[in-house]
RNA sequence: GGCCCGUUGGAGAAGCGGCUUAACUCACAUCCCUUUCACGGAUGCACUCACGCGUUCGAAUCGCGUACGGGUCACCA
């Protein structure tokens, strides 16, 4: 009579590693007291998800501020899903948001002393330990179709039993070995299940490191570890990567909490300790007055590519992430005035346990908070570089003249109270269309916005006026003298107190004035100051826009 | 439906049995500053912590129940 060892070298015949072969491959990582090993585990099944970065992030900061390793490996066994190339997207975007591994597989190839970090190059590994769970009769081939399985779940419906592969349902769990050997011996297809011995009347408990305590019912299904494909499900590659990887803490997300039991059951069986866990929150997002996973398919947010496309600043998302993640962080920053998430101490213990809503407009804040404060001179390179894969438009503007762009995006930059204008790169170019000649002329062409009160004739002397009047390189307060005295002349009173007690003695208010300088400069009731705008766009083209407005009037 | 997780303002949240007349930040509103906008400053925004019952001299804080929201029950991760 056949035994499961003969049913082992049937399964896997060219295995020839046992697991201890493995372990030695694979030793203890060399750390520090209290270093933790985390990683980064995604599926290359697209572009990197706002959820993701929010778990890598915290991964890597929990690595990083305890001295250990973070790492990075492509969980590309759904063979169906697999989108190429997203790999090498997924690295790439993350190293924008400095969320480098210090391992793992790269599109380069590998780096560190654990790999193949990529599970597809892995099966060896997977099956070296499947051979052996076979061995010790705690694995065993399935023989069902999709539609035998579908026959089990209608009878469990019917019986209103619990669906799924377990006890007395779990249909080929106590076939005999020549049974399967029999069975394997005439070509009929397989795959291999975990022999569970949990009871579902008890309960599994672990503590969760954000959440504490959690207590579960015992898993007792015996799940897919091999797929007909070859490839191990998810289940059983986390338990042996972050096995032999050596992975002290694994952070994912809040919905594989119900499979929890499921892995530390498997690593029991191994007789291997299971690493801890920390099952973060979700990001959500409010639809229809229901939260919701923020979802690739529906929310342009979700992806954080969007977010670079938009010329969000990394860091600005990053800011937001960590006050999400931990929101004692906001307070920190206000009182160190450090904008610099990497010296804050991060603590799992602070986590919130429920899924935060996405909040854009705090995500502006911290963005335009994060641009203020920065200076030109480290600033200008990086909306250069933005823009000239996003927005081509902006770059000829400011290839035409960098030293020009660069005045305009330091308009009351420099000072202790700086303007707030930007939340993202893409809010520059409307914001700045009317510093170029050509787009000035298009935007006089929409129509400006000029107190409908005024008559031609009047708006034409005016302007004359403000152009033959005006200095230039001197200080502002010398300017708006200026200003005034060509406003006084046109009627407008030049003090708040006299226009508001005598109202009809003048054509109106000096900021009435200052209007029309304004909307004939930059074709808007609202810029930047108006002095440095003047500055900026020069004698020659101040008079020009002037003057040939004025013409215009007077036709 | 079973099981799990959660529930403090529009959003993120602090709070861990008396010091809470519930911090702080964003958003929003009003006002001040001001040549516009932005910046900055001031003030307001939960008579109350989903609801009910209970424990206690005392509860947002502890317990139970209900409601609601989320997650999960694949040869997907």
């Amino acid at each position: 009579m056949a035994d499961y060892n003969d049913l082992a070298e049937l399964l896997f015949p060219d295995v020839k590693e046992t697991i201890d072969d493995l372990e030695k491959k694979y030793p203890p990582r060399n750390l520090v007291e209290g270093a933790q090993v985390t990683r980064f585990a995604p599926s290359p099944t697209g572009f990197l998800h706002t959820g993701s970065l929010f778990t890598a992030l915290i991964g890597h900061t929990i690595a990083k501020q305890s001295g250990g390793v973070f790492y990075f490996r492509l969980e590309d066994t759904d063979t169906k899903r697999t989108i190429e190339g997203s790999g090498k997207d997924l690295v790439d975007q993350l190293a924008v948001f400095g969320v480098s591994a210090d391992e793992g597989w790269f599109p380069e190839g590998d780096k560190g002393n654990y790999g193949p970090y990529r599970q597809s190059e892995r099966k060896q590994i997977y099956r070296t330990v499947i051979k052996e769970l076979i061995r010790r009769g705690r694995a065993y081939p399935d023989f069902c179709t999709p539609e035998d399985l579908e026959a089990i779940r209608k009878v469990q419906e019917a019986n209103k039993a619990l669906p799924g592969y377990y006890g007395k349902y779990a249909r080929d769990r106590n076939l005999t070995v020549d049974e399967q050997i029999e069975r394997i011996n005439a070509g009929t297809p397989w795959v291999i299940r975990y022999k569970s011995n949990g009871d579902h009347d008890k309960k599994t408990k672990f503590v969760d490191a954000i959440r504490g305590e959690i207590e579960l019912q015992d898993n007792d299904i015996d799940m897919v570890i091999l797929k007909s494909d070859g490839l191990p499900t998810y289940h059983f590659a986390h338990v042996c990567d972050d096995h032999f990887m050596h992975t002290t803490l694994i952070t994912r997300g809040e919905e594989w909490i119900p499979s929890t039991p499921a892995h530390l059951d498997m690593f029991r069986a191994l007789g291997w300790k299971a690493p801890k866990y920390a099952h973060l929150p979700v990001i959500m997002k409010l639809d229809h007055g229901n939260k919701r996973k923020l979802s690739k398919r529906k929310d342009a947010e979700a992806a954080v590519s969007y977010f670079l496309e938009a010329g969000y600043p990394p860091e600005g998302l990053l800011t937001y992430l960590m006050s999400i993640a931990n929101s004692n962080f906001e307070e920190w920053m206000i009182a160190t005035k450090d904008y610099d998430y990497h010296h804050f101490k991060f603590s799992m213990k602070k986590m919130s346990l429920d899924g935060a809503l996405f909040d854009m407009d705090k995500l502006n804040y911290f963005s335009k908070e994060l641009l203020a404060k920065e200076n030109v001179e480290s600033l200008e390179p990086k909306v250069k570089e933005w823009a000239s894969v996003h927005s081509l438009v902006l770059f000829e503007k400011i290839n035409r003249d960098e030293s020009y762009f660069k005045k305009i995006l330091n308009i009351e930059r420099e000072r202790k109270n700086p303007r707030k204008d930007y939340a993202k790169y893409s809010d520059i170019e409307p914001l700045t269309r009317f510093f170029y000649a050509d787009e000035y002329a298009k935007l006089v062409e929409q129509g400006l916005p000029f107190n409908e009160r005024y008559e031609k004739a009047f708006l034409a002397s005016l302007l004359k006026d403000f152009a033959s009047s005006l200095p230039f390189g001197v200080d502002e307060p010398t300017w708006f003298a200026s200003v005034k005295d060509v406003a006084t002349k046109h009627g407008y009173a030049i003090s708040n107190k006299d226009y508001k007690e005598n109202p009809d003695a003048f054509v109106g208010n000096i900021s009435d004035a200052a209007e029309v300088l304004r909307v004939a400069l930059t074709c808007s009731t609202q810029s930047p100051n108006l002095h440095e705008v003047i500055e900026i766009l020069g004698k020659e083209e101040v008079e020009k826009r002037l003057l040939s407005l004025a013409s215009s009037f007077e036709k």
